[in-house]
RNA sequence: GGGCCCGUGGCUUAGCAUGGAUAAAGCACUGGCCUUCUAAGCCAGGGAUCGCGGGUUCAAAUCCCGCCGGGUCCGCCA
């Protein structure tokens, strides 16, 4: 709705280059700033040049009224677009705040190393990518997720080793067993120092009968690489996340794309082949050249991954990759390969890392937080303050568990990507901050308003943009905002613009809340009200399940 | 050493793309609010030379240059 809004401020200024001075602002609906743009080429005084403007232009649209103030040109927006905000709202219901885009999109993301469990660093790379996913589908796009399983990598072949040496735990989550083998192995090869050549050479010879397809070792491989991931989907699934495909790295070995990359980049004759195959890159301002095969005549990660690309090439018109940081010079290798190859490279979304209090993380070394254990830890915090209330058990369960969940899903997609994150694991626990926990509990709100109506029986919703008090106004505002923010996380693939926009819907809905009673004012205020507490209602939803957080309905 | 990213109240962050009207929140701190739609809530208060220095501009947290501090990458690892 508030696109629309935007459009009508532009088509009454459409004879001057307003593009880029239109602001949403405390002082107006729209604020535009041309008039200080213009001021400097027609040598005036803004103030002047702004009356100027607004004596030429008329409103139109849902634009209720114009003024100049110290310059600024302000809009309003009248009365019929706040009814007609609140009424697409109440019409269109789950579908409010979609756009009709179109096309077919792949985002692959986490893609954790499938060596051990994921922990609170590949977190952030899931809640990221889940999240763009959700928000793209919301936008009408056609989206396929992907986790890339990086199963021919040398921590595979060591994981195989670790688990041949001191078998597997069964009795443990899969993937916690399986980083039981991987750090045990890296363990191993640091105290006895005499056989870690032994162990070297056997991992290098597992990697080259895995890549060669060697009947024996598949097995074994597959069965590392299942035991990670079974666990891992497992974790994903709690919160709230699943993807459409797990693609494995050696399925473009065996499909053949790997060769078919190899061959055309020889045909290119842009391989230096000695012993190893090398590609030099530094047309593209890169130092070193890449190599994408080994002497022994294995491939490495970005030779698959090339082959990956091709495939994404051939079956999406677009591709979305979400990738830690430590993967920028890689990305940015196989971009400059791909653009050679005159194919199409994947937008790549970096986020930074994920570290702990005393220090960052290593799986090798066993030093992580899982998320399994950070969902286990929140989930008793928020157990203990479900305990003496009124729920049944499994009412508790849901509860607690839609509220851990949302907590953590929060606020790993709250900080800019680019931001480095110190995890404190104190501050996650605690639930008396503005996170998942305050938007669901303003949802509940509203919920809990909506249930009490119909149990007094006066359902009855009828919303009047003319009698809205100054908070009412200022909420249907930010309502009719939903589009955009999920139109900005579009174009600019970093949803923290949108967490931070439910959670300013939540604040002011509490606001509004604390301020003005809905049951108990007369009729017409209380249809009205009601109405705007339903609209609320939907958006926070939406909003919520965008974020892939639980909305509840109680708490 | 070189590349990339970050640096905003005591702490965690938003704002920076497209410069513009008193720099916005939460936590913590101080004081208040449960006979009123769920207190996982609300209200009030104190607290910021937006890392430092320069430049561009009528106007800089935002753009440019330099510096300092932190992170990260620079494997025939992934």
């Amino acid at each position: 709705m508030f696109r629309q809004f935007r459009k009508d401020v532009m088509e009454t200024l459409k004879n001057y280059d307003v593009e880029g001075t239109l602001k949403e602002s405390e002082h107006a609906d729209l604020a535009s700033t041309i008039s200080f743009k213009l001021a400097k080429e027609r040598k005036r005084n803004p103030v002047d040049l702004a009356e100027e403007i607004i004596s030429e232009i008329e409103p139109s649209g849902y634009i209720g009224s114009i003024e100049a103030l110290n310059g600024y040109i302000n809009f309003f927006a009248d009365y019929d677009f706040l009814e007609d905000t609140i009424n697409v709202i109440l019409d269109t219901d789950e579908n409010y705040g979609s756009l009709n885009l179109d096309g077919k999109i792949l985002i692959e993301h986490t893609s954790a190393n499938p060596d051990g469990p994921l922990h609170i660093g590949h977190i952030r790379n899931s809640v990221i990518g889940d999240t763009i996913a959700r928000i793209f589908r919301k936008a009408g796009v056609d989206v396929t997720t992907h986790f890339y399983v990086n199963d021919m990598g040398r921590q595979v072949a060591l994981t195989v080793v670790g688990m041949e040496k001191f078998g597997i735990d069964t009795s443990k989550k899969s993937d916690h067993a399986v980083a039981d083998a991987y750090i045990g192995i890296n363990r191993y090869m640091e105290e006895n120092e005499a056989e870690k050549e032994q162990i070297e050479r056997q991992v290098e010879e597992l990697m080259q009968n895995y890549e060669n397809g060697d009947k024996d070792t598949i097995p074994l491989f597959e069965r590392a690489v299942n035991y990670a991931l079974e666990g891992i989907k497992e974790t994903l699934k709690q919160l709230n996340i699943s993807h459409d495909l797990y693609v494995r790295e050696s399925e473009f070995i065996r499909n053949s794309y790997v060769s078919r990359i190899l061959n055309t980049l020889d045909r290119k004759g842009i391989l230096r082949k000695d012993g190893a195959w090398f590609i030099d890159l530094s047309d593209y301002g890169h130092e070193k050249e890449v190599v994408v095969r080994r002497e022994n005549g294995t491939t490495l990660y970005i030779t698959r991954d090339l082959a990956y690309h091709l495939w994404k090439n051939e079956n999406f018109e677009r591709s979305i990759s979400i990738l830690g940081s430590d993967h920028k010079l890689i990305g940015k290798q196989l971009s400059d390969i791909l653009d050679i190859l005159g194919l199409k490279s994947p937008e790549m979304v970096f986020f930074e890392f994920v570290s702990l209090p005393e220090g960052s993380m290593s799986t090798r070394k066993g030093k992580f937080i899982s998320a399994d254990e950070l969902i286990e830890r929140i989930l008793n915090e928020s157990e203990k303050i479900l305990e003496d209330r009124s729920f049944s058990k499994e009412e508790k369960k849901e509860i607690s568990h839609a509220v851990a969940t949302g907590a953590i899903r929060y606020d790993f997609v709250r900080i800019a990507p680019e931001k480095a994150m110190t995890f404190d694991l104190k501050s996650a626990l605690d639930f008396e901050r503005q996170t998942a926990v305050y938007i669901q509990y303003s949802h509940t709100r509203a919920c809990s308003i909506l249930r009490k109506a119909v149990d007094e029986e006066f359902p009855d919703l009828e919303f009047n943009g003319t009698t809205c008090t100054h908070l009412e106004r200022k909420l249907v505002m930010l309502l009719s905002k939903f589009s955009s923010a999920v139109e900005k996380v579009v174009r600019e693939l970093r949803p923290h613009s949108f967490a931070d926009y439910v959670m300013e819907i939540a604040v002011n809905f509490n606001d509004f809340y604390n301020q003005h009673p809905v049951l108990k004012a007369e009729k017409e205020v209380r249809m009205h009200r009601l109405a705007i507490v339903d609209a609320s209602r939907i958006v926070l939803r939406n909003g919520l399940e965008l974020l892939g957080i639980r909305p509840l309905e109680k708490m």
